[in-house]
DNA sequence: TTGTACGCGTTATCAT
DNA sequence: ATGATAACGCGTACAA
């Protein structure tokens, strides 16, 4: 069928809008659009021919010509204020999924611990009218709030929070962290249980401590000045660790570790040193860190922080603070116990084990 | 300053416009664009006025009106195949870092190996019209082509690629990665050299494994048939791998193996057999996992992919295709060595190791 | 039932 | 030097 029209448009390449649509099927503009959109009264066949068309032609509507019409963008952005790395992915994920439930587009920023980079990734996201904002770090401790003042744009802050102003933040509770693993030590029938740790500049290190203070204080356990260890988050320092306390002979039947990584290097350093782990310490790791975790011999017991719930909690905060509800100010994310071998039965007849 | 006409529009909070400033710089809309991006000719004293209300209201353009006419959205969108992953990450932040230089914004998406979330994925991003698409997985091997014919969006594959279309990808050269590995090896004068790596339907095993046969047959050394084990990749089937050797006698003074995983798995294997790494057995790993790496005794001689260089160049590829050229169609990115402790001393004088 | 006109925020082209 | 107007792609009131 040749065109009714003098006008040939040659077929260029961008993509279809709703006037090609409107045009191939002989009707007006708004009349597609209404086809299109279930919207209005017309009738069934002329539906039928621009739907036709529509899908022939691959139509889509362009998400932006409506965006500027509609007040949102359905698009946020996600500013990892340090690098990527092992914190971040779990918490990105869930962000991401509970996002794209609700059908919003995630911008991915890496500021890289610059803050004139994280200033001019705002300012991106400003000018693409992202209808939130999340930030993320790979600390828990205080930072400066992102400038984003004097615009209406929601913040949440995800495994970060800030020091100032009143704002939104989803945050591992730590501090129940350092007791659940506590008690489960307890309850498998430890006793002198030392907490060996990160640097003390990290909040999550002082919040875990305390837990651990707590629940042994509230077992009416022996709690010594020295069975708080801090040093670095390796490996190594699990090594040193019980090096330290083999020398002064110190007694004790388990380790709370401030990490995985720490807790495989206690494993070995205690399994080199030719005691049993479980069955003359228990172990206790932080951070179900799988691949070190599910490796170390034996298997570590360890707190997960459900890092991916987290995130999911980020994302549904968001997006309540952008529908115009208040949430709550701060989240604490509950931690849970991962049971692997390192702590040995689970049952408190702990006949069978052979403390130190 | 009394308002000089009679509508009084109450001040609602949406982002000001280009149409706010011209009101309160008592100018033209015209003339305020104009002002604002330097073009055209006006007085001096208008310009600075319309920039000064400019930025005392905090304006900013909006960037989907701008798109809307220019001919792109400064946008593109990532698709991870699987969910994020060790491998996505690197590649992921180096695509980022590549194209915030070029103030391109990336949307990220998880397809989590859904074949139905990843169409729902790639929907989005065209309908947000995006310029171009990268997609990612956690395996080289070809894959599926996305479903976006039909479309000009530019396609290109990152550490990934397809398996029918002609189409763009970076992939990593796993084969040199396997020749450097294993002529680093020969260089430090090791002769019997076995190759413990992942299983056989990677091809990432079966390059490397290739590199390392090449290698071998360039210095003419002994290559039996038993000399490449495949298994899992685990730590744990590192430690099996070394396990077998041991118990066939087999001689060998040097493994390479096929990820830092493995390696880990046959260092601590060895040295509870008393075989001293490097002295008697040296050992290669590959991934340059840091925390693997580093943390093995000894630490990791290990291979690196170069993966935040692949994500890069993804990156500049899609710009160059953005931009209309047509740049090589497969590109791969040489690997490097990373030398720590696990292959000893670099010189060639190798009698003072103690080789079995 | 169908078509027209306006608004969303911006730039570019043309008058003035 | 400045101002008016037409795009850009879409939905939606409103007029026919």
């Amino acid at each position: 069928m040749a065109s009714l029209t003098t006008e040939q448009h040659p077929p260029d390449d961008r993509p279809p809008t709703i006037r090609d649509v409107a045009r191939l099927a002989q009707v007006s503009l708004g009349t597609a659009s209404k086809a299109l959109n279930g919207s209005g009264k017309l009738r069934a066949e002329t539906r039928l021919r621009v739907q036709t068309v529509a899908s022939e032609l691959g139509f889509r509507p362009n998400e932006w010509a409506l965006s500027l019409h509609r007040r949102r963008t359905f698009t946020i952005g996600l500013i990892s204020t340090d690098s990527f790395g092992r914190f971040s992915i779990p918490v990105l994920a869930g962000i991401e999924h509970a996002l794209k439930e609700a059908n919003i587009s995630v911008f991915l920023c890496n500021a890289a611990d610059d803050p004139e980079l994280e200033r001019r990734h705002l300012e991106a996201l400003l000018a693409k009218r992202v209808d939130g904002i999340i930030i993320t770090s790979r600390r828990t401790d205080p930072r400066p709030p992102i400038a984003a003042d004097r615009t209406r744009v929601p913040v949440v802050y995800a495994y970060a929070q800030t020091s100032h102003q009143h704002s939104w933040q989803i945050l591992p509770d730590d501090q129940s962290g350092g007791k659940l693993a506590t008690e489960h030590l307890i309850q498998t029938g430890r006793q002198r249980i030392v907490h060996v740790t990160g640097p003390d500049s990290f909040l999550a290190v002082r919040q875990r401590a305390e837990g651990f203070r707590q629940a042994m204080r509230a077992a009416r356990l022996p709690l010594p000045a020295r069975s708080v260890l801090m040093g670095a988050w390796s490996e190594n320092w699990g090594h040193v660790a019980v090096a330290k306390l083999l020398r002064v002979r110190a007694r004790f039947d388990a380790v709370f570790c401030g990490s995985d990584q720490i807790a495989r290097g206690c494993a070995d350093a205690l399994r080199e040193a030719g005691i049993s782990v479980p069955n003359q310490v228990a172990i206790v790791g932080y951070d179900n860190w799988e691949i070190i975790a599910a490796a170390t011999r034996p298997p570590l017991t360890t707190v997960d922080m459900n890092l991916q719930e987290l995130g999911g909690q980020a994302g549904k905060i968001l997006i309540g603070l952008i529908d115009g509800q208040k949430p709550a100010e701060t989240i604490l994310v509950p931690p849970r116990l991962i049971v692997r071998a390192s702590c040995g039965s689970f049952s408190r007849a702990t006949g069978d084990t052979d403390k130190r």
